[in-house]
DNA sequence: GGCAAATGCGACCGGAAAAGTCGTATTTTC
DNA sequence: GAAAATACGACTTTTCCGGTCGCATTTGCC
């Protein structure tokens, strides 16, 4: 099954969140995690994996933070993804390039899987945060509400 | 990372190898397991869910096996991965509509979310399994060649 | 200088999902 | 009735991801 990675929903979360600061106003880790109920030393690291991407920029100390460091029209769902969870690797066929698949003697589908690899890494690539992240939009508070009241309390567990 | 699941390699394999046999000609699993080097239950499984997604006709029995039961043209890719690996469920936040999200509280990604699963299922929905497998290229060898020579033998390892 | 608040980073753990195994029933042909 | 095939469900193993812990480093402020 194809599935986006928490890591990366926290990501989206994070940038989400500091789009919405005053140009220049430093976020915490901690300000995120309680704003987001996330875990602070997993969010920390998604944090530090944007800044090392230079998705973020960070600074150390007292009043230090996080803040956004190249406009998010520049940056792609794809370079957040590699910078986060590492780099693409669709298939078994194609780690790195390097490492052989067991398979390859015999397998047949190689250049299907190529051209599968591509395609999802292109949508990936071609597509902005910004463009992403975009103003929220009206149906977003109602989809919220729907989420909440669809379940019953005693249902709130992961399937 | 988002990774195609071995199954559906599995699955892309034994339709290649279909596409090339005589209309009408049945396979079995157990032929399909020696030449692709596959396990049998776990092949057999494959295809069973195929067959009950109508990908493919199976006829038990001596001389019984597989054959395609619909142009491929007219198979997505997205179906073949739903038969195989179950339901797309692209993030935490969407499974199945029901199951609510712990964070969805403090949530400010919904949409961003359902904005990028409908793209990545768009383009999984959109591709059809004849594209996707059609005739080998000239550098398909190439490919394979270079997949073969490219590590030595004691590399033969997953990662 | 020293303390507090923040990031930086690496090692480790546990659980869930995927991959694979096993066993048995059923169907069909000869 | 034997052999060859699919059908199917329960079980085990393995891998990987999310999460935890601990400590080092940097910076601001008193």
């Amino acid at each position: 099954m194809v599935k986006i990675s928490r890591k990366v929903e926290y990501a989206l979360m994070a940038l989400q969140h500091m789009r919405g600061q005053r140009s220049g106003q430093m976020v915490s880790a901690k300000d995120l995690c309680a704003a987001y109920q996330v875990a602070f030393p997993i969010l920390s690291k998604v944090l530090q994996n944007l800044a090392a991407a230079g998705v973020l920029r960070s600074a150390q100390g007292a009043h230090g933070g996080y803040q956004i460091a190249r406009p998010l029209a520049d940056v792609t769902f794809g370079e957040l993804s590699e910078a986060v969870v590492g780099p693409l690797q669709f298939s078994y066929c194609l780690h790195r390039d390097r490492v052989r698949c067991q398979l390859a003697e015999c397998c047949n589908v190689i250049s299907p899987v190529v051209r599968l690899s591509k395609r999802i890494e292109e949508l990936f690539y071609n597509m902005s945060l910004e463009e992403l992240l975009h103003a929220e939009e009206p149906q977003e508070a109602a989809i919220r509400a729907r989420h909440n009241a669809a379940a019953p309390a005693e249902e709130l567990v992961w399937k």
